[in-house]
RNA sequence: GCCCGGGUGGUGUAGUGGCCCAUCAUACGACCCUGUCACGGUCGUGACGCGGGUUCAAAUCCCGCCUCGGGCGCCA
């Protein structure tokens, strides 16, 4: 749109055309004001009754709420209007009027349920913290793919229809592709392996990931968007060392510029980048701190994987974002490498929040024979992922990574109930649409 | 997949067998109001998810269905 002045930009002395939604009309009798808001901000239009053209008045004061208009006119200092300045109007068009009774009001004066706002999702982004929230989500994947550009990462994209998946068919969407079976990529796992083992050696894939789990949870998604890091020649130390500095640049950027949407999301006051280093605990160590809280009804033995109730707190004792290291080999991935001097730990990591589970890594097998064999253990047949194990007969380096999940590093930094709420449009067990 | 709890005007809610031709807020409509900033005031419109059952009487109890949310498992 031509000459279209953002309202935050409208300096008095100006004249001026701003367009965007209309926020508010509040007729006090003689005088009336008209809230117009754009991605900006918002701006208040000013009607006087009786010094202004009828038709003029009528138009600005009987628009519903959220049509969208534009209004040209001049811009004054005004130390009564909210933001110090207004606007006298010399034309007001109707752009798009709005339907009289909204499915739900983005002013946020009364509140709608989650699936209310998930229907109707572009008018709840009209609402500053839905807004903030999406604002934020970019930031940080903004910030995301600067530090693994600092990390000499590469960022590359893979398919996500498969012919098969990471560990097996159970938990994939199936889909037909000209007639054979495929699948939707649950996790770009081996590919990003197959790419670190090339001469790009340090990778990264931010992208969507499906899972066919029938959860319920406000902790899950079908489609999630995972951020994917591989590096050659990297220990399980080292890829959470990356791991750590791509979490805490995010909350930094976001710290430093995203003031008004935490303030938006009541966060600005207590938001701080977690404390560094994060505690690398190892999963012997975990299960004996989780036993010693008392928390849970029956004590955890070595073997077991850890309960969500356990994670729990064991979060409220650290009190901080915290690796569990060397978990034991059955209870981790196939692909995930043991110990060399005990077969029974894998270098397999997590990063948690307090909260929750955020990224599961590790250093990989690159053993061909080892892989194989980890196949044949894992109840799978080699030869349908021949694709992949092939490439470990031509010089595959050492090599380890993880995933974070995008959504829930979103939710656990603006502490958002559901992670719903990190997504424009989710995909959960009853969602198809939007 | 197993288990639990909800569905009341456009939106969010109150309501545990008769006090309910259903509460409150907001939205919407009409009128009043010249500085609002969740503007205020008066009046008004508008709802018990669907189907069946119990009962003299059902928003309320029972059954089925639909639908939403949550816990666990599993995961990111």
């Amino acid at each position: 749109m031509e000459n279209r002045t953002y309202t935050a930009d409208a300096e008095p002395g100006e004249t001026v055309t701003v367009a965007g939604w209309v926020h508010e009309v509040r007729d006090l009798g003689g005088i009336a004001f008209l809230i117009l808001r754009d991605t900006t901000g918002r701006i208040q239009v000013k009607f006087e009754k009786d010094e202004m053209d009828d038709e003029l008045v009528e138009t600005g004061l009987g628009v519903a709420r959220e049509s969208v208009v534009s209004v040209t006119g001049d811009v004054e200092e005004e130390p009564r209007a909210p933001t110090g300045v207004e606007i006298t109007p010399e034309t007001v068009d109707v752009i798009a009027p709005a339907d009289t009774e909204l499915p739900l009001d983005p002013s946020g004066k009364v509140d709608a349920e989650l699936s209310t706002r998930l229907d109707n999702r572009t008018l709840d982004l009209r609402g500053e913290e839905s807004k903030a929230i999406f604002e934020i989500r970019g930031e940080t994947l903004r910030a995301a793919r600067d530090a693994f550009r600092e990390a000499d990462a590469t960022e590359i994209n893979t398919p996500k229809i498969v012919a098969t998946g990471t560990e097996g068919g159970t938990e994939l969407f199936p889909i037909t592709y000209f007639g054979r079976e495929a699948f939707m990529n649950q996790s770009p796992q081996l590919f990003k392996q197959l790419v670190a083992g090339s001469g790009l050696e340090r990778v990264f894939e931010i992208g969507p990931i499906f899972r066919a789990e029938e959860h319920n949870t406000p902790r899950h998604l079908n489609e999630a968007t995972s951020i994917d890091f591989e590096g050659a020649f990297c220990d399980a130390s080292e890829a959470m060392d990356v791991c750590e500095q791509v979490v805490a640049s995010v909350y930094e950027s976001v710290a430093e510029n995203c003031e008004s949407q935490l303030e938006a999301l009541d966060l600005a006051a207590e938001f701080e980048p977690p404390e560094r280093p994060f505690p690398r605990i190892s999963y012997e160590e975990a299960i004996e701190r989780i036993n010693a809280t008392g928390e849970l009804d029956e004590q955890l033995v070595w073997g077991d994987d850890l309960p969500t109730e356990g994670e729990k707190a064991l979060g409220a004792d650290v009190g901080g974002h915290y690796f569990i290291t060397d978990w034991p080999s059955e209870i981790k991935p196939f692909y995930i490498k043991d110990h060399d001097d005990d077969p029974e730990l894998s270098t397999g990591f997590d990063l948690m929040h307090p909260r929750m589970e955020l990224v599961s890594g590790g250093q990989r097998e690159h053993r061909y024979e080892q892989l194989i064999e980890g196949f044949q253990q894992q109840g799978l047949d080699p030869e349908a992922f021949e694709y992949y194990t092939s490439m470990f007969k031509y010089g595959m380096p050492p090599h380890a990574g993880w995933a974070i999940g995008g959504e829930r590093l979103v939710m656990t930094m603006l502490e958002l109930s559901n992670i719903r709420e990190a997504v424009l449009f989710p995909r959960d067990r009853q969602r198809l649409s939007p």
